[in-house]
DNA sequence: ATCCTCCCCTAC
DNA sequence: TAAGGTAGGGGAGGAT
């Protein structure tokens, strides 16, 4: 299926150079010059287009310039947005991405106002139903509505291929097999974004060069694509779904997953149920879908292939899921790709069945701990997923690797002005400010020949690098100026840039603005609870209108792009209920910060040197003080970004990279095969699990002392190590004599602290004076309590949190000293604070 | 052990 | 000609 498509990708993607692809492109290229020399329209208009340009442009320079139906060169007019109003896979991202929020805020909508979103109740008699819907060769079938003609034969949407297939009168037959087909008829590099199943019959996949496919079938005919529809088509497709389930993971604009387990009527079958759906989407959108169905996402996903096209099939409880897997070509599950799968392959492995037979720990260490346990589970049918009906954005970026041709330094500024430009604007739409900004390049490969591609990117390299930002930003100039001088490190030839990307990360919450809310004091993150008045407020006010709440409430919150008459929520088959919103979403907010991270106990209680019997790392940061000062001398190089040169550090590391996937890597190692040697790694972990809880600290602990530790605290320190020991056993002593906890506002635990530190640093620019005192009072506390490690923790947080921010951080420093003060005075030692990058500035 | 950063890989 | 984008998962390896 895709993977051909995919090994193209890849080989042309991969810094190898390999592969007689090197050859095929010399013979492309004198291809193309033969067609340039022919006097074909395309030649004629090239030089129309010149001449008329030329006569107001003197400049050499400008020559090319002015192009206004070609596309190269970002220095273009309109060279971005022409790019991305015709790019599918830009357009595949967005949608993607628009019905992720759509249904999300249906979801939060719908809870806002008590609709059932979650059932309560069981699953009916079919367990856990999860149904996965799928459009039949979407961008074909939302163009065949209206050329039932084409029905029934070979069609392909892409871009290139119209003067052999619309263009022209002539049936679609004709031309393919006439011999007087140029041979760039074979050589098209314009790629199929989607293929009718009459296609694939042939070999044809999506995502084929046009050229190659017509090498599987000449008699292919290409339809342009027609991206209004497509979104339409889509648009009409969620309303329909969001109305049988809110248990609803978008996949794509084409595809999505939804938990029909409660959605099911009584006597009423899965098979029943997706037949219902699909004879719906066939009515609204007069396009297929088909539907796998079900117990858990892998599966259903697995039984839409074989649904497909234009049909839905059940895999129920009853079926056999190991016959059902067993033959099922791994390069066929979700993940596996064409690197795995190649992998997979030289190991002989190309079924599921075949797979089965390694062993979990064997996987894991071939393929790491996630892919490997993800292996071995899916290869059996396993998949305890739950359905990701919502997630948080992480990265917003713009990247164009296509058209990218640059002779001058200054074009690939300008080019990063308008990068920057459509990140800002991609930024603000969601309502969102980010401080990491990485500059992303393609670079052509030493070496490699001019793109087969008409303007691709060829044969590359892949650059990044990265900066973080004082404070958070949306704004395209301050993004701009950053990857200016990310691009200077680099010294890219402009001749060699290929593609270019700007992508912002470390995104702050959308409800957190910088310095806009400096109304709000510390004291107001203190009290998390309160500030949820929104959801209760906000649909309050609309709902009086009537029976029209629904649809005011819904629209209110939800951006999705036009859609005028969605007949939102009132699910047919789900009836208003109240539920305990509230609950759930703090429930859920809760659990997505950090709450489950701290396993930590605190083992503070213990009255003299209590931090002696922390963790080695913790302890490890408290020294003497005069010893702290002159380490830190020493070390003082914790400055990462400016002056160092990183370019020797990295350079070792990205060889080793390559190496290992070019072709090395590829092969994997015999361990595969060695079924039952587990032992030795194992015993291993055993031995040290063995010993007590703080098995890891004593013995570094005990070896570091002497050296770098006063006389007088040697013995102290040996006594010590037993009262840790102590410590550790008996947890039970510390909840006998409960001292009074230190506490931020009502934050007590490490994450609620995080939590009150991430939304206050990142609410101001500068900090309050009497937020401070309020910080700093809590970190006293946290010595008075002899909570050592959460001091520790806290600081380290709230590092992380300012790096960079030079007022946040001469604040913190001031801070820092009298904590060390405090410290000094009642251990007689200070925290080792090297590696707080605010206290080195 | 766990975290962070820099990538590669995957999917549509 | 041709429109090779984009976000998240996770592995490798260094820092803590
Ligand atoms: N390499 C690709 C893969 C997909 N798409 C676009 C066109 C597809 O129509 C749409 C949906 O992708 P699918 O994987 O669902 O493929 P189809 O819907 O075309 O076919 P089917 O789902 O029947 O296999 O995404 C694309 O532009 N390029
Ligand atoms: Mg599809
Ligand atoms: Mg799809």
């Amino acid at each position: 299926m895709k993977e051909m498509l995919t090994a193209e990708n890849a080989v042309e993607g991969s810094e190898t150079e390999d592969f007689g692809d090197n050859d095929e492109d010399e013979e492309l290229y004198g291809i193309d010059e033969q067609d340039k020399s022919d006097p074909t329209s395309t030649l004629q208009m090239t030089n129309t287009l010149e001449a008329t340009t030329s006569t107001n442009v003197t400049d050499d320079t400008l020559f090319k310039k002015p192009s206004t139906s070609s596309l190269p060169k970002a220095g273009d007019a309109n060279f971005v947005s022409e790019f991305y109003n015709n790019s599918r896979l830009h357009y595949l991202s967005t949608w993607g991405a628009e019905f992720k929020k759509y249904t999300s805020d249906i979801i939060k909508s719908c809870a806002a106002k008590g609709w059932k979103c979650r059932g309560t109740g069981r699953a009916g008699p079919h367990g856990r139903v999860i149904m996965h819907i799928d459009m039949d060769s979407f961008f074909v079938s939302v163009t065949l509505r209206d050329q039932p003609h084409l029905r029934g034969k070979p069609i392909a949407v892409c871009h290139a291929g119209k003067n052999n297939s619309s263009t022209d009168q002539v049936s679609t037959s004709n031309q393919q097999t006439s011999p007087n087909k140029p041979s760039s008829f074979f050589n098209s590099m314009s790629e199929i974004a989607s293929c009718s199943y009459e296609a694939r019959a042939t070999g044809v996949r999506n995502g084929m060069f046009l050229g190659a496919a017509r090498k599987l079938c000449p008699e292919i005919y290409c339809v342009p694509y027609q991206f209004d529809q497509y979104r339409q088509v889509s648009q009409s497709l969620y309303d329909i779904l969001v109305t049988y389930s809110h248990e609803i993971e978008a996949v794509s604009c084409d595809e999505a997953y939804i938990d029909v387990s409660e959605t099911l009527e009584e006597g009423e079958t899965p098979t029943q149920l997706a037949e219902k759906i699909r004879a719906e989407i066939k009515e609204a959108t007069r396009c297929i879908a088909s539907v796998g169905i079900a117990s858990n996402v892998l599966l259903a996903r697995m039984c839409t292939r074989v649904a497909k096209p234009d049909g839905c099939y059940y895999l129920g409880p009853a079926d056999d899921i190991n016959k059902f897997m067993g033959p099922q070509k791994v390069k066929d599950l979700p993940g596996v790709g064409w690197s795995l799968g190649h992998k997979l392959q030289t190991l002989g492995v190309e079924t599921c069945l075949e797979l089965q037979k390694f062993s979990s720990q064997a996987l894991q260490r071939e393929f790491g701990p996630k892919t490997g346990l993800v292996l071995y589970q899916y290869c059996r049918g396993i998949d305890d997923r739950a359905l990701r009906t919502e997630r948080e954005r992480k990265s917003v970026s713009a990247e164009i690797n296509y058209g990218i041709r640059f002779t001058k330094e200054s074009e690939m500024e300008l080019f990063i002005n308008e990068l920057a430009e459509e990140v800002q604007k991609r930024l603000q739409a969601l309502d969102m400010k980010g401080r990491c900004i990485t500059l992303k390049m393609k670079v052509r490969k030493a070496g490699a020949p001019t793109p087969k591609k008409f303007m691709g990117h060829g044969i590359c390299d892949n650059i990044a690098r990265s900066c973080t930002l004082p404070t958070v930003t949306d704004q395209a100039q301050v993004i701009a100026k950053q990857c200016h001088a990310l691009l200077k490190q680099l010294s890219v030839t402009p001749e060699d840039m290929r593609g270019m990307g700007i992508q912002v990360s470390k995104l702050t919450d959308k409800n957190a603005g910088t310095s806009a809310k400096n109304s709000r004091s510390l004291f107001d993150f203190l009290k998390p609870q309160t500030t949820d008045n929104e959801v209760v407020a906000g649909p309050t006010a609309l709902d009086r209108e009537a029976g029209n709440e629904g649809e005011n409430s819904y629209r209110s919150m939800s951006e999705s792009p036009k859609h005028e008459e969605n007949k939102l929520p009132p699910l047919p088959r789900f009836s208003p209920q109240f539920a305990q919103q509230t609950r759930e979403s703090e429930a859920e907010t809760n659990l997505g910060d950090l709450g489950e991270s701290l396993y930590l106990p605190s083992p503070s209680q213990i009255d003299p040197a209590v931090f002696e019997a922390l963790p080695e790392y913790i302890r490890r940061s408290i020294e003497k003080s005069y010893a702290t000062r002159n380490q830190r001398i020493s070390l003082n190089r914790t400055g990462k970004q400016e002056e160092e040169d990183p370019e020797p550090q990295r350079l070792p590391r990205r060889k080793t990279t390559k190496s290992k996937h070019g072709k090395t890597a590829s092969k994997p190692s015999r361990i595969l095969f060695e079924e039952n040697s587990l032992t030795e790694a194992a015993a291993c972990h055993r031995t040290s699990e063995l010993l007590p809880s703080p098995s890891q600290i004593d013995p570094e602990f005990l070896a570091a002392l002497p050296d770098d530790a006063p006389p007088e605290r040697s013995t102290e320190r040996n006594t010590m190590k037993f009262q840790a020991g102590d410590v550790q056993k008996k947890e039970g002593i510390q909840a006998i004599t409960p001292p009074k906890q230190a506490c931020l506002g009502e934050a007590v635990s490490l994450s609620e602290v995080k939590k009150v530190i991430s939304d206050w640093t990142e609410a101001y620019e500068v900090p309050l004076e009497e937020d401070i005192e309020v910080f700093n009072e809590y970190l006293f506390q946290l010595i008075a309590t002899q909570n050592l490690e959460q001091l520790w923790r806290v600081l380290k947080f709230l590092d992380r949190r300012i790096e960079g921010r030079e007022d946040w951080s001469s604040v913190c420093c001031a801070v820092l000293d009298h904590i060390q003060q405090a410290l000094n005075q009642k251990y007689n030692s200070k925290l080792s604070v090297n590696s707080l990058k605010f206290s080195n500035r």
